[in-house]
DNA sequence: TATCCTGATGTCAGAGAATGACATCGCCCT
DNA sequence: AGGGCGATGTCATTCTCTGACATCAGGATA
């Protein structure tokens, strides 16, 4: 089948409303159908029923379609970094900060794994996950920094939380028996602990 | 100045030797001079005396050219590990293997401060180092695993191990009182320790 | 109401990355 | 001498991404 334009409603104002919102819808279907590599950026604006030309203006790259919601999750592990008792240890922090994050995506789990199946397939996909990941890294020990903790302690601690939260999301893909993410952070973070103190 | 080609012999063969190497020379030259994103792959290939196909012959793309080395990396950290001691704790066998390969950028000093400071002005390029330094942490998992180390803890070892790499090096890069990339390593594992047992 | 302005989108042109198909031609082997 | 091989060149093409400029509905303002 080959998808029509994407609309919402009828003509409304100059032109369809939620041109981001689109362009994402479209993506991701895409992207899913035929595979990353194998869909044109032409082909999602003309699905989403723009131009090639106001892709770009939305999103800076094919890729970055799959990562909009990085913004909102650095926001939330900041957040609770900033907002956690003054003298709690720092790994704790990350611990808690960690968890939140896999609750929010605990909450979308469909559209989670779905996107997570989509960046399985592709390296580049991949290489823009990590780098997102090294920047949630590093906000949360910029976070840590701000509440007095010093560094190598700071940075250390926000990779370890980084490093739990890729094992554990991964084994939360794999797992068929649909575990909960947040309980498999914590199982991860203590099996991290265990590993490490050797 | 404008370089003209490089040329190693006189018409030994039909062609120069060593293509892939006046390539990967004249890359660095040329992203150390203008930056990673003002150089050409047509560029590259002219001051190398080569075509812009031959260049694709030799890296996947215009990122590989810097990433050269890490194959060797990568069997240095693996065969580190399949050699440790039998009863070795895995997080000691990841400490090994790390050392090591801290001992080999210490030895190219010269070259890994220049390759780094390319790097760290280029986004893409930071993608392409993560994605590589994942790929050892891989590497490093599955060589616990075959040594008999359960899954979590093989990754949760080997990405432990990583991350320690990528902060020592960073403060070696950062520190200008050139202190010794093995020593600074060990450190950080120890802060490390005592960050994340808290 | 007439006019202006703004912002979202379209149109067009172009550089540069990457890839496939095929040509070339010294060198080595027989 | 002849033939095949392998490294390189040539050519064409698709796709990503960007800059410059055009368009035009709707809101603000006089």
């Amino acid at each position: 089948m080959s998808p029509t334009a994407i609309r919402y409603h009828r003509g409304m104002g100059r032109w369809e409303p939620n041109a981001q919102g689109r362009l994402v819808q479209a993506a991701l279907l895409l992207y899913v159908e035929r595979g990353f590599e194998q869909t044109t950026v032409a082909e999602i604006a003309k699905l989403a029923g723009l131009t090639e030309r106001t892709f770009f203006r939305y999103f800076a790259d094919k890729r970055e379609v799959l990562f909009w919601g990085a913004g909102a999750l650095q926001e939330l592990l900041v957040s609770t970094v900033a907002t956690a008792p003054e003298s709690e240890a720092p790994i704790a922090t990350i611990r808690s900060a960690i968890e939140a994050a896999g609750a929010t995506f605990q909450e979308r789990r469909e559209g989670s794994l779905l996107r997570q199946s989509v960046i399985s397939l592709n390296t580049e996909l991949q290489e823009r996950e990590l780098i997102k990941l090294a920047s949630l890294a590093g906000a949360m020990a910029q976070g840590l920094r701000q509440r007095g903790v010093p560094e190598p302690g700071a940075s250390l601690s926000a990779e370890a939380g980084i490093a739990v939260l890729k094992i554990a999301f991964e084994r939360w893909v794999n797992a068929m028996g649909e575990p909960d993410l947040p309980q498999l952070i914590r199982d991860t973070f203590d099996e991290f602990k265990a590993a490490t103190s050797g």
